[in-house]
RNA sequence: GGAGAGGUGUCCGAGUGGUUGAAGGAGCCGGUCUCGAAAACCGGUGGGCCCUUUCGGGUCUCGUGGGUUCGAAUCCCACCCUCUCCGCCA
């Protein structure tokens, strides 16, 4: 790559410098007819160098091509303190709550979920296929309930400006947050060539692409509500009954643009956003710090946040919590001004979720379910909810 | 979906092939004047890339991408977006 880039400067001094020379003999050209002096020799001498221009120029852009290519793979370093190691070598920071065991033998959530009728999933499969969840009465309610608490939450109390996004993005955006081209297979495509959102990552970032923000106006403070649609090609059979894992579900996504120098602070704050959703919700869960080699494509640090499921006894992630660096503002070039009269530089970009839905209604139901089948509903939801239980009648 | 109009610098707005990064105005910054301010006057005021220790130089950029031409904001083609009218429609 290095060598191409050699080449690529090589080649562009070569074809500026020849174009220097045809706009000040151009410029000569014109003189010479406002004088009414015969400019013919140096059409001639111009018409040989255009056509050199023109095919170096071509070639220009094919190493261009090359070069951007390249580059467009390559993904964001992890910051210097992240542990090193594949997934195995992720810490667990913290835990929060009593991540254990109920007094009773536990019920999955698809089974709890079955007999309140409140989960629906034969019949998703049937307006759809497998992994597109149908939520009814209570639980529907429930949907409607969680965003309407974390919208609320985040907007009253952590300062976030709330977005109602498109749901449908362009080749660009997706690929200013760094979706395409390495997960290009990931998503949804239309016949229009829009991609279905996988995350409001998508378009809360690009809505700064191509800006020059001032210093006054960061850090900003995105949060949206959007369906999510992931393909999840590949991932079939593995951890996905229920709502562990499906092609269509509902989040609260929270995205800030920083000053470079305030991003490590900046990344701690928006997890303590997230932390504060699971707290009010009254579910356990453990903050783990990824190692490099568990750091998605674009991110530079990463905090996940997994809730315990006592039914299906698994810890799952609801939330990631990354820092991108500059890595998202390069592609999007998302700028800002340190001073009125800097030169512009780019800004840096987090983003967490504040929270995916279809696992926390997990955690909600496995940790809150009572021995007969019914599920309290913690105290911050009831007011969203309308009732301080599910149970079967409810539905 | 059909017909038409249009996209120019921070903003408004000229410019239909020639030395135009782009008239004019506004805004903003600096200066003169003033006790101070306003007004007036003078000067400055986009971004990317390359070369350069500095100074500075070059190149690209008038919605986007191609093309024609020695030369394009100006001509041609495609696409995107905005507006008006008609049709359709939650």
């Amino acid at each position: 790559m290095l060598a191409v880039d050699a080449s690529r400067r090589e080649l562009l001094r070569t074809v500026e410098h020849l174009k220097a020379e045809r706009n000040t003999k151009s410029s000569e050209v014109a003189g010479r007819k406002q004088a009414g002096t015969d400019a013919s020799d140096l059409l001639e001498e111009l018409k040989v160098l255009s056509a050199r221009i023109k095919s170096l120029d071509e070639a220009m852009r094919a190493v261009d091509a090359e070069l951007e290519g390249a580059l467009l793979r390559v993904p964001n370093p992890p910051l210097p303190h992240v542990l090193r190691g594949d997934a195995s070598a992720n810490q667990v920071v913290r835990t929060w709550g009593e991540a254990g065991t109920l007094p009773f033998a536990a019920q999955t959530h698809w089974d709890l979920g079955t007999a309140l009728g409140i989960l629906d999933l034969p019949t998703g499969a049937k307006l759809t296929g497998s992994g597109f969840p149908l939520f009814a009465g209570q639980g529907a309610r429930l949907v409607r309930a969680l965003t309407g608490f974390m919208l609320d939450l985040h907007t009253a109390e952590h300062g976030y400006t709330e977005i109602a996004p498109p749901y449908l993005v362009n080749a660009d955006s997706a690929r200013g947050t760094g979706q395409l081209p390495d997960h290009q297979s990931e998503m949804y495509v239309t016949t229009d060539g829009f991609y279905l959102i996988p995350t409001a990552e998508v378009p809360l970032t690009n809505i700064h692409r191509d800006d020059v923000l001032r210093d006054a106006d960061l850090p900003i403070a995105y949060v949206a509500y959007t369906p999510c649609f992931r393909r999840e090609a590949g991932a079939h059979g593995k951890d996905t009954r229920g709502l562990i894992r499906v092609h269509q579900f509902d989040k609260v996504e929270l995205v800030r643009f920083v000053r470079p120098e305030d991003s490590p602070a900046e990344l701690e704050r928006l997890l303590g956003h997230a932390e504060t959703v699971l707290q009010r919700l009254e579910v356990p869960y453990r903050v783990v710090a990824l190692a490099t080699g568990d750091l998605g494509f674009a991110s530079a640090q990463t905090y996940d946040l997994e809730v315990w499921a006592p039914g299906v006894a698994m810890w799952l992630e609801v939330s990631s919590a990354s820092t991108f660096t500059d890595f998202q503002a390069r592609r999007a070039n998302i700028r800002y001004r340190s001073t009125p009269d800097a030169k512009p530089s780019f800004v840096h970009t987090l983003n967490a979720s504040g929270v995916a839905l279809p696992r926390t209604i997990i955690a909600l139901m496995e940790n809150h379910q009572q021995e007969d089948g019914s599920i309290r509903i913690p105290a911050a939801l009831v007011p969203y909810v309308g009732t301080d239980r599910l149970t079967r009648g409810d539905a």
